[in-house]
DNA sequence: TATAAAAGGGATCAAATTGGTCCTAAAGGT
DNA sequence: ACCTTTAGGACCAATTTGATCCCTTTTATA
């Protein structure tokens, strides 16, 4: 139930993407000094980023990344789930059999909590994030 | 952001002893084959229980576990976090400087979610999810 | 008062996950 | 050609998870 260096990692450096001037490119390099991330993990956090279609990405001389849309529009969802995975509470909300036999008696009870979670998580923009200046 | 094994475990172990009649000593040997999970870890997790308060053990012939309260006194998010730890879905809910400096810009996020299942888990009871016939 | 029946608690262990590095390949600019 | 930059795979150490084993302590009872 907790969040992974992954996690904070892959949001660090997409605030950091995000409050570049608009079409700015950004090396890999200079997102892992700026967010204070390992530079070789961070880059396996954006390919992520560039398959998923919230970054793109440019190779070689020039090349680097951008975010492939506003950043009014990618939920901290969206960040989380590229690099978590789904948000998932239980394993019995992927199939339809948790307990044996039948949907277990907690099911209704973790759907809520998965639910609410991806509620909260998909009302915050990465745009808000990065204006947030400070507390 | 997943319940593990021991949490899944924990709760059903817990969920057998609250369909017991009121008083009845329970064997963790009894438990574990009815909630099939392995005798040894589940063992481990009645011990936590114990200590914590939400069983009562006795040793020797006869010994066994009791609920230390009704069913309906004990909450989903008490048994859950006694074998998993605090509801914290990030570190940085832990200490006060989660950000190189300052508190960091999601931690407002991280806090309404754990206020979130926090208050989900607490509303429910082990008595409910106990009477609970199927789905 | 042995003895058997339970839980308590520590040590240990394999497998999976996490957190990260390294190297080579591919793509693109000059 | 050559340099720069991401893509992708292999690899690796540390930690966590999911257990098991063994010995100790407590307690009822034959």
């Amino acid at each position: 139930m907790e969040l992974t260096r992954k996690g904070e990692y892959a949001i660090r450096g997409i605030i950091y993407l995000a409050q570049q001037p608009p079409g700015r490119v950004s090396l890999i390099s200079e997102i892992a000094a700026a967010a204070e991330v390992p530079q070789t993990f961070l880059a396996k956090i954006f390919q992520s980023f560039a398959k998923l279609g919230l970054a793109t990405s440019s190779r070689g001389t020039g090349g680097g990344f951008v975010l492939a849309r506003p950043a009014s529009a990618i939920t901290l969802r969206e960040v989380v789930e590229a690099v978590e995975g789904p948000i998932l509470p239980n394993r019995c909300l992927l199939g339809s059999a948790c307990d044996r036999g039948g949907p277990c008696r907690v099911h209704a009870v973790w759907k809520q909590v998965q639910t609410e979670v991806v509620h909260i998580l998909d009302g915050v923009t990465i745009d808000t994030l990065a204006r947030n200046t400070e507390s």
